[in-house]
RNA sequence: UGGCCCAUGGUGUAAUUGGCAACACAGCUGGUUUUGGUCCAGUCGUUCUAGGUUCGAGUCCUAGUGGGCCAACCA
């Protein structure tokens, strides 16, 4: 098959360039490198699908390292939900790694650093120092502890790491330049005290070395070709070659830093901090609730791999700042729950239908295809009875003939099951309809080949039989957020902005087939949308999700008039 | 009042590296359809501005404009 010379992204001609000018294949490596503080999100999973899709097309192994140098923040339980989320969406690391299992080389560079002169341990207060460091627009100044002897500077750190001090009392710095027009050139803090315990190395530490002293080293050691990130690391890959500089060896591999610009949804917000806030003030249920932009709540939610997969290579990779369209997310989960998910039918807002020329207390069973776009997935049987459910949406007494539903005096074909038409219909003392009366056609039946079978009448409608349908808990949810860019205001916060109405639960009737879905199960529910099973279920009460509506160009209609 | 990065339709990304601005989504029109779904066809619309180099500029140069990042013992 000739495949469409695919374009590349500006990543992947930096590493065609790259083997080009003599890098060999097998030097390339790459690394997700996730700080283990919460859980991952779309952001994370671009990276993830840049990253992981980097190494399938140039067969190149993928670490999953953990940057976790700050054990203030870091948890076993974010670890564990983030190898989770990478293996859902489908991708195999080569190997596992900590930036903690480089604790020991960190130190022992750092020392050489001190030896050569290019490291001193400053004793000042962070507000003193920070003083002394200037502002982008003026240069620092050096600070008194600056040239300090290196024996000192040896002692004191390694009195650091033996717990001599508390936390705060010294730091170790770089010695590069403080009127660098680069603010993290300014001699950058290397390492400071934490008397916390690790969730791996436990209390095996009490001096943690910083992102700057971590990254680029790490790399190193995992030999890592080409480091990705995100722009707002940029000016920090001066400082990433600064420290490679001083232990770079000829014969081994040098990573490069590179950076690419974050992806922003809108409607939402993709920030782990921003996240978190929403977990803590109980805006949301946790990290996996459904309306959650992170890879467990889309999950939850009933999103595939394979969705998210197609979204971010869709999306690509670039430099410039960007908010990418959620119906862009959307298209891409219907158009794989489309290809996948079982049709059933289910009524969300009932109304009672009574076939009056239908005999009273019979039944008949109908055959009901699974799934018209796959052939292989075959036929079920649903219920049909005198009394039905349709929704309340699908019956008006007088309407135009745009609507293709049911009126007074029309037709309309039920799903799998006959044609009927409404002769009447009841109202409660506040007017409203509570019951339709209507009358078959016994030759219309769907499938008999008959004559009044192949009739066309405008709608098909959904439906259940009132007598074999059960209830189940559904929940429909809304975007999270009314605004477009929720934290794109300066003058007001994300928080301001969050939809109160973002979950609906609401009771559904479901056909009888549906009395064995298990957790994680997709469906269409015909004309609604995609639901899945949610986790909450028990024995008693199934309870779905609506992980997306389909299109519906009826209500765009009726939203022009 | 500094340094660095960025600028292509409503949105996101491309453009064989200087050679006919393309793809997807969204929107709109129509067709098919026992889901107002799917599918099919059509349509809409763009290189921030001003100069320059060149036979030729989205691409290179200069200036301007707009946006972003940088002053955590966070990553």
């Amino acid at each position: 098959m000739e495949e469409t010379k695919k374009s590349l992204n500006f990543i992947e001609h930096i590493i065609e360039e790259d083997l080009e000018e003599g890098y060999s294949n097998d030097a390339l490596r790459f690394r997700f490198p996730p700080e283990p503080n919460g859980y991952l999100h779309l952001g994370h999973a671009s990276s993830i699908c840049l990253n992981f899709g980097l190494g399938e097309t140039y067969n190149a192994p993928v670490n999953l390292r953990f940057d976790d140098t700050n054990p203030a923040k870091e948890e076993k339980e974010y670890v564990d939900a983030i190898k989770r989320d990478v293996e859902w969406m489908g991708f195999k690391w080569d190997k596992e790694c900590y930036a903690s299992d480089y604790f020991q080389e960190l130190y022992d560079w750092a020392v050489m650093l001190i030896k050569s002169g290019k490291a001193y341990v400053d004793s000042q207060s962070s507000e003193a120092m920070a003083e002394q460091k200037g502002t982008p627009t003026e240069p620092g100044v050096d600070g008194p502890y600056r040239n300090r002897p290196v024996e000192e500077n040896l002692d004191l750190f390694e009195r650091m790491k033996n717990g001599e001090f508390e936390e705060g009392k010294h730091v170790l710095r770089a010695k590069i330049d403080m009127a660098s027009p680069n603010m993290l050139m300014r001699d950058p803090i290397l390492y400071r005290v934490l008397h916390k315990a690790h969730h791996r190395t436990n209390t095996d530490w009490c001096i943690y070395p910083m992102y700057d002293w971590t990254h680029g080293q790490s790399d190193y050691l995992e030999q890592v070709s080409h480091s990705l990130c995100t722009l707002e690391f940029l000016p920090h890959r001066e400082l990433y070659d600064w420290c490679l500089d001083q232990l770079v060896s000829n014969n081994k591999l040098r990573p490069k830093q590179r950076e690419f610009a974050r992806r922003n949804l809108s409607h939402t917000v993709v920030s782990k901090r921003k996240l978190l806030k929403l977990v803590e003030e109980g805006v949301v249920s946790g990290w996996d609730d459904p309306r959650m932009p992170t890879i467990s709540g889309l999950r939850r939610r009933g999103y595939t791999p394979e969705a998210i997969r197609n979204f971010a290579d869709t999306i690509g990779i670039a430099k410039r700042e960007n908010i990418v369209d959620v119906s862009l997310l959307e298209f891409h989960v219907r158009e794989h729950l489309n290809k996948i998910s079982p049709r059933v039918m289910a009524v969300l807002n009932p109304l009672k239908l009574v076939i009056t020329n239908y005999p009273e207390g019979q039944e008949e069973w109908l055959t009901a295809e699974n799934n018209p776009e796959d052939e292989s997935a075959g036929f079920r049987e649903v219920p049909f009875s005198r009394e039905l459910y349709i929704e309340q949406e699908d019956f008006r007494e007088e309407a135009n003939r745009k609507f293709f539903r049911l009126k007074l005096g029309g037709e309309v074909r039920l799903k799998n099951g006959y044609i009927i038409k409404a002769e009447s219909c009841t109202k409660d003392a506040e007017g409203n309809i509570i019951e339709v009366q209507c009358t078959y056609d016994p030759k219309s039946k769907s499938g008999s080949g008959t004559e009044e079978s192949l009739r066309k009448v405008k709608g098909t409608l959904h439906w259940v039989s009132t007598r074999h349908a059960f209830e189940a808990e559904v929940r429909l949810y809304d975007r999270l957020f009314n605004d477009e860019n929720p934290d794109g205001h300066k003058d007001k916060d994300f928080m301001e902005f969050v939809n109160q109405n973002s979950l609906n639960k609401i009771t559904g009737f479901l056909e009888p087939s549906l009395k064995d879905a298990i957790v994680g199960d997709r469906f269409q529910f015909q004309r609604l949308g995609y639901f899945n099973v949610d986790k909450d279920t028990t024995a008693e009460k199934l309870v779905f999700n609506r992980t997306v509506t389909l299109r519906d160009t009826w209500a765009k209609i009726q939203q022009k008039n």
